[in-house]
DNA sequence: CGGTATCCACATGGATACTG
DNA sequence: CAGTATCCATGTGGATACCG
């Protein structure tokens, strides 16, 4: 089955569908993106994306809910109160780049601000991609899809 | 600046909503996965996602607008219409994987279908992560958001 | 501080019928 | 085949006021 062939029945038990469920909405990327960043308070993601306060509940109480933040009493004042990335929104780091890169190369023209580093040298991370399994860097040219069932049977022979 | 450091004033430069103006939208990613499996004519992208004819008909136009999408004649048939990725399109492939990724680790819990595979020998490909500018597999734990400004500073050194 | 409640505008989405 | 046109329902988003 090659990849410029088209599939007749596709999506079946795709995983993209259900992803986007949780991460699919236009603030949804913003607010995880100020997550990364370190913000935690309603005041301060409000104000830095400028989002309308009613929105900014409903889509922390649906990350929430989905499982990609966590809603906290603030330990140092437990009257506020705090969101923290949780590991299953940590995961979503490398989407969130890979976007954002793609956006660096084809929407702006020019590197985002800040940067996202390596701690150990300070020097900015790759751009993200795909790789085979014994780590070869591949285009779109190496790739192909197939089905599950299809590459068993012939791993069976 | 740590990363766990709240920024004071982000976003600034940041390339993500860019990005999101273009693939913001809930059917963008699935039109797309379509296009990476090959469906190329509009009846066949339809009927395969189920989406309403005006809105995938919006969608398309848009991304043909912002250059994910190419729109051609079909060459074996003048007739008919045909929408291709272009380099730009391709160029989201990371993305899109990543966050398929994501989904079958987080929301499905099983692996999609088809599988993305290596052409050379068929096996899966990695996940998608992020790596140092040297090769070396990141976690969250060994990143850090700089400015660069503050970089350029340090190399001044 | 971290929300709700309200109100309103517009975008998104679906169904269906029609067209070149 | 690849759309438009139309209609309607709901969702998304913004502004503002209010609240515990």
């Amino acid at each position: 089955m090659g990849l410029r062939e088209p599939l007749a029945q596709i999506a079946a038990e795709c995983s993209l569908p259900k992803a986007l469920e949780a991460m699919g909405e236009r603030w949804s990327f913003l607010i995880l993106r100020a997550a990364f960043n370190g913000l935690k308070h309603f005041e301060e993601i409000q104000s830095n994306l400028g989002i309308a306060r009613n929105i900014l509940a409903n889509r922390l109480g649906r990350l929430v809910d989905v499982g990609i933040l966590d809603r906290q009493p603030c330990p140092e004042d437990r009257r506020k109160i705090e969101y923290r990335l949780t590991e299953k929104g940590v995961d979503l780091l490398p989407t969130m780049i890979a976007l954002r890169q793609w956006g660096e190369k084809w929407e702006t023209g020019c590197p985002s601000n800040p940067v996202l580093v390596d701690k150990r040298d300070l020097e900015p991370v790759a751009d993200v991609r795909v790789f085979s399994h014994d780590g070869r860097a591949l285009e779109w040219e190496d790739l192909s899809f197939h089905w599950r069932e299809e590459l068993e049977a012939r791993a069976a022979e």
